[in-house]
DNA sequence: ATTGTTAGTGCAAAGCATTCGCAATAGGAA
DNA sequence: TTCCTATTGCGAATGCTTTGCACTAACAAT
């Protein structure tokens, strides 16, 4: 936990920033939760926390977290943005339009379509968001097939 | 070209929804270009042809199309949606982050991706969306193979 | 520890893309 | 042509996100 500190301590050091109350705590929201969190969110649980938060340091600190690559920033539904804390390994998203349900998943043909498309187009690819929708198991049940959509 | 505006008038019936001036305009505006248009130069695009349009116009049109499956929107950039047309094939996006430039591509593997997730999680996927980001192939030459992102 | 420099913060006021209310207009079925 | 109502245009409003500014607090040097 506390090495965990120096860590990030030293990423932000290494960044010529500086580790803050404010961003420790939202770091931390983002890593106890799970995952997807809006920012009003992060806000309102960093808030929870340690009164000492506003708003709009949230925004720029997911900005600076995002830019450190610590953070990820989702557009999944159609509104706003959701701040997820890179952990281990990469994934993908898969919504449940009905539920709002998020599912996380990993796959290697996404690297292996990385590779296709550098070798086709010489183009490097650093970045991949895959999202799939639909509608999960529950749903499908639970609707009888149809959807359960009513606005 | 009148054949396929009955068509839409048909599509349009079918909906419940009048084909009207702008909505054909919109439409048009969006086939005729490289797609990819962000609603403000669909209105503007628009608005040089037919002084009768409005941007929020555009965004009722461009939310209609979406809903009847004419016209798909992307969240490409971090900014503001991007339209385009619904046109043959499904087809995933690249973007340079240098550039801004969007590649378009289509892959089996994705639909390949789905089924593995529909059997694992027995979900129904309805949609996918696949976005790569890195550097064309261009951007790396001109840069010397480092990214020229100043600002 | 103390100090100095300046990144970071809170607050409230923008900014921006997008949406909505409402009176006026125009599809299109009869 | 007539009527019904979906659609439009306008501007005001919304809601997420960013910014300006004066104040606070990291942290490197003392």
């Amino acid at each position: 936990m506390s090495e965990s500190n120096d860590h990030l301590r030293d990423a932000f050091r290494a960044a010529g920033r500086r580790l803050t109350r404010q961003r420790r705590l939202v770091l931390r929201v983002l890593e106890e939760s799970d995952g997807h969190l809006e920012a009003e969110n992060v806000y309102l649980q960093a808030k929870a926390r340690d009164t000492h938060v506003s708003l709009a340091t949230v925004y720029r600190t997911l900005a600076v977290l995002k830019e450190m690559g610590l953070v990820e920033e989702h557009r999944l539904g159609e509104e706003h943005s959701h701040y997820e804390s890179v952990r281990d390994s990469p994934h993908y998203h898969f919504t449940c339009l009905d539920c709002g349900k998020v599912i996380e998943f990993d796959t290697p043909l996404v690297a292996q379509i990385k590779q296709e498309l550098s070798a086709r187009e010489g183009v490097r690819v650093t970045g991949a968001h895959l999202h799939l929708s639909g509608c999960c198991a529950q749903c499908q049940t639970k609707a009888g097939g149809q959807s359960n959509n009513e606005k």
